[in-house]
DNA sequence: TGCGCGGACTTGTCATAACAAGTTATTCGA
DNA sequence: TCGAATAACTTGTTATGACAAGTCCGCGCA
């Protein structure tokens, strides 16, 4: 029924769900200022008027620009664009390098081991392999503006970790050639973060005092049907790098305080 | 249509919400094992009989347990039930409090300081204030079974903290009582962690010795609108504690694999 | 003047219906 | 026997319709 709506057609891909065309659609109209922080939107009947599609879909289309914040709803009075946002959907999980460059900064990886082994006790348990299976274990440095900031160990089943390319390691995230050159999609990561002190092996590498305080983390990344396909512990500077990112409240459910 | 169905009867409230009913009814299923990791959960249409509700509300429900992490769901196959699932959504901005008592450990919070104070530049600056404006300032130490695990200051604007009890304060956090006290509902918070050295302050209020590292965590909380509503300095023992969550890989646009 | 009540908005929930698109197993034809 | 078409599933998308519940404004009554 909408196929000859003008503004609909003027988004890339008709082949995409009307939804999110339209979420598209709405994002830009933010992003631009035609619906101003603090300012409120059509409403859902309105949005329905002005597209030509139902209120289902409308709604579909908020509920996503409302999970990545640019939005919010106030039952009974409208919805509403969020303010400013100083750093978006840095939930996300999301590769160091991809982060640092979408922020300007150059990254260099100094690729200190990569090779294939026998899973120990531990890596087997968290990728869901036997003990013994073929495992390529990747050790890197990576550089912020020629500074060493972290130390990561990385540890794939060994038939991913075949299939990377080891040049490509140095500029590239392994998140990023996971997905578009394996052909994995992700998706999620469990993160357990803590303090330590930097011991031997990590003062080298990192090039710090011994006794420095280092963030130590440890992820283990999911493709998006849940098998574990990235082991890794990272090892960040203290002085030299903050982990910042943004979570959301989740939904309340009535109030069992 | 459904009022008489013993299946939904047998949830605590009917006030709320059919889909929320499902939601829980189905989690509580996937946790007791009824459907046990990596199995098929019954499809849309027979969840539909079974609970005599429309397609659209069995929707509604599996999309929040999906969003949980608890399911996934393949176009053409089915839904699934998660593996184990280590931690759940701890990808929620969530109270210190909310996080330990959900995992069943005891918390106790000593409130070392709370008194009102002009902001200085910096509180005034993260929440939106003017240099001098009151703000209400709080030290508190938390216990975890009887064990100091952090060190909190916070301020909030003091029109916000001359509300919160001091009495609760020792036992209920500050994210409850700002929501369900305060009306004031949350949004989301930024956070930027790094690891520090334990100075004199922190040796005394975490009995550790000095030089133990700890993990800083800088925590601007917002309300749904927006407004900051909440500014913290969190130091965690980094022996006795980790900061675990869960993070998704932002969703894909278009070319998905 | 002030208070309450209702009407006109808003978003939230839910039902019914249909078709698209992806997966799997079966069946039929070469 | 092997392969392709197909039927029978699955989840994904969308429309229409209805009522509930929260907010706000103004009207009328005391």
């Amino acid at each position: 029924m909408s196929k000859s709506n003008p503004a609909l057609m003027l988004l890339p891909d008709a082949p995409s769900p009307l939804y999110a065309r339209l979420t598209e659609l709405l994002r830009l109209r933010i992003l631009d200022g035609t619906y101003p922080p603090h300012g409120r939107m059509p409403s859902e009947s309105e949005l329905c008027a002005m597209f030509g599609v139902s209120r289902i879909t409308v709604r579909q289309a908020l509920g996503d620009l409302q999970k990545a914040g640019l939005i919010f709803r106030i039952h009974g009075k409208g919805t509403f664009v969020s303010r400013p946002k100083a750093f978006q959907n840095v939930t996300a999980l999301e590769g160091f390098g991809e982060a640092m460059s979408r922020m300007g900064y150059e990254i260099i990886n100094r690729v200190d081991r990569l090779h294939d082994l026998p899973a120990d006790a531990r890596v087997a348990q968290k990728l869901g392999l036997a003990e013994g299976d073929p495992v390529t274990e990747i050790r890197r440095v990576r550089l912020l503006n020629r500074e060493p900031v972290s130390l990561e160990l990385t540890w794939l089943p060994a038939a991913l970790g075949e299939r990377l390319n080891r040049h490509e390691l140095v500029t590239r995230d392994i998140f990023l050639m996971l997905e578009n050159d394996c052909g994995v999609p992700l998706g999620h990561a469990d993160i357990a973060m803590d303090a330590v002190l930097a011991d031997e092996d990590l003062m080298q590498a990192l090039q710090i005092e011994e006794g420095a305080p280092v963030m130590h983390i440890e992820r283990l990344t999911h493709a998006a049907d849940g098998r574990p396909v990235d082991y890794e512990h990272l090892y960040f500077r203290g002085d030299a790098f903050q982990y910042r990112f943004r979570v959301d409240r989740a939904p309340r459910r009535e109030g069992r305080a």
